[in-house]
RNA sequence: GCGGCCUUGGUGUAGAGGUAACACAGCAGAUUGUGGUUCUGUUAUCAGGGGUUCAAUUCCCCUAGGUCGCCCCA
């Protein structure tokens, strides 16, 4: 084969997309609900961007950006994440009024460079939200509660939300060096990768699945310990108010995420359907990020949901429940024979699609037999037949896929005969 | 970036060191103007390159791709 699509990209088939605008309009339809807006931002921004947003130890910036330059020598990279460009366009756009709290949704394609497996590729799609303004733990409940409500909708009911706070940056830069404290004394007992995380970043060694780590970090001093007075309380009302809405949650201490940038609230949902990749959403509240990047101290929080993912684990919710995949049926075939009666199917179907009824003919000049089989194929509900005959008298035989009934119906009653058949 | 397994027609699968089997789909016909059943015919040189061998698609190596893990993340 001499083209073949790039490694770790995908090409979405016919055969799946309702899936996929089901998740799409779903989602939409629950953002508009609660008033967020979308916004689209380009899908390559300037380099530094990410590398100042998303932190220049994590993996995302030191190896997995598809970076380029273009013919002015600008460094640009297609991006990892939607966080950081929506930032960028919310300061560059002058959307964030005083006082003011801005909600925004996008959607597309993201891109990383990375091993492909189950649930993991090189471009893959996001849809989010993120809200600005505010610090209330109430935004974090409603984004968190807002997540869980599209995975009902979408029928998805083994997820586990699990949800952490990080802290900020009063109280987690004191955990952190408490906890290099610790692994420096324990630092033999901890694998090759956890050493490097120690200067890197210790706070992942906290969710590192080696056995041994797991054992060090047991004793580790712990994140939920040493956060300020303010995160606990905010964190607290978090988790109360989704208590009160009944959203299921799992308080998981060792939640850290992978993008610098998170403070306080660090939330994660996971299927037990999926491989080693099973978080299908993920996000949580960044107060510093717009300030970093250049504009007013504004809070924020989002999530981003991996289209992906919950698409896998929706086809195997479906293949459980013995669903078929469904082919599409269409109301009329018209099966036509010869170059004239082909133009007169041709006139009549767009009659026909003006009625707002799906109608198709065969163009490949095959055979009676064969199209009929086409339409069978095609689950059409009826069949126009339109032959030599047919012609002279301006009538053709209409047929009933179903009971195989047929009649005569004039060329102009046809759309009027199958409008009143459809109601 | 690292590791395991895999790569045969449109699809899903057999197979053996001496030049490929089955199923489904497709097309054509049996039924020269009618589908969903049945029957018949037809559709590949076994990812690409190199090596071993009288001979490889089957053995070895490399490359590419797939897949599942590690790392990390959606």
């Amino acid at each position: 084969m001499k083209y073949q699509r790039p490694r770790g990209t995908r090409d979405i088939l016919p055969s799946e997309i309702d899936i996929w605008q089901k998740i799409e309009k779903t989602c939409r339809e629950i953002f508009e609900l609660f008033n967020y807006r979308e916004i689209r931002p380009p899908i390559f921004e300037s380099t530094d961007l990410f590398s100042r947003s998303i932190g220049k130890e994590t993996d995302i910036v030191s190896k997995e950006m598809y970076t380029f330059h273009d013919r002015s020598n600008r460094s640009l990279t297609l991006r990892p994440e939607a966080t950081a460009p929506v930032v960028r366009a919310i300061i560059e756009d002058n959307l964030l009024q005083q006082n003011q709290q801005l909600k925004l949704y996008y959607q597309g394609p993201m891109f990383r460079y990375e091993r492909q497996q189950a649930g993991r590729y090189r471009q893959f799609h996001q849809i989010g939200v993120e809200i600005f303004g505010s610090n209330n733990p109430l935004v974090d409940a409603e984004i968190i509660y807002m997540a869980s409500k599209i995975f009902n909708k979408l029928n998805l009911n083994d997820l586990v939300i699990n949800i952490n706070s990080v802290g900020d940056k009063n109280c987690r830069p004191n955990y952190i060096n408490e906890l290099k404290r610790y692994f420096e004394k324990n630092q033999r007992q901890v694998c090759h990768d956890c050493t490097k995380r120690l200067e890197t970043n210790p706070l992942r060694i906290l969710d590192c699945k080696n056995p041994t780590c797991q054992n060090v970090v047991k004793l580790a001093p712990k994140l939920k310990d040493s956060l300020c007075n303010e995160c606990k309380m905010h964190f607290n009302r978090v988790i109360s108010s989704l208590s009160k809405l009944n959203v299921n949650y799992q308080i998981n201490d060792q939640l850290v995420r992978g993008l610098d940038y998170y403070t306080r609230t660090t939330f994660e949902v996971v299927s037990n359907q999926l491989g080693a990749q099973n978080a299908v959403c993920g996000g949580g509240r960044y107060d510093d990020l717009v300030e970093e990047l250049g504009g007013k101290s504004t809070p924020a929080t989002g999530f981003a949901i991996g289209l992906e993912r919950v698409v896998e684990v929706m086809q195997k919710m479906s293949l459980q429940r013995g669903e078929d995949q469904g082919v599409k049926e269409i109301d009329l075939f018209i099966a036509a024979m010869g170059e004239e009666a082909q133009m007169i199917g041709f006139e009549l179907l767009t009659k026909i699609r003006e009625k707002g009824l799906t109608a198709d003919q065969d163009y490949l000049g095959k055979s009676l037999k064969a199209q009929m089989k086409a339409a069978d194929h095609l689950a059409a509900k009826y069949v126009y037949i339109i032959g030599e005959e047919e012609l002279v008298k301006k009538t053709a035989i209409l047929r009933n896929m179903k009971t195989a009934e047929q009649k005569e119906v004039a060329f102009d009653k046809l759309s009027e005969e199958l409008h009143g058949l459809a109601n």
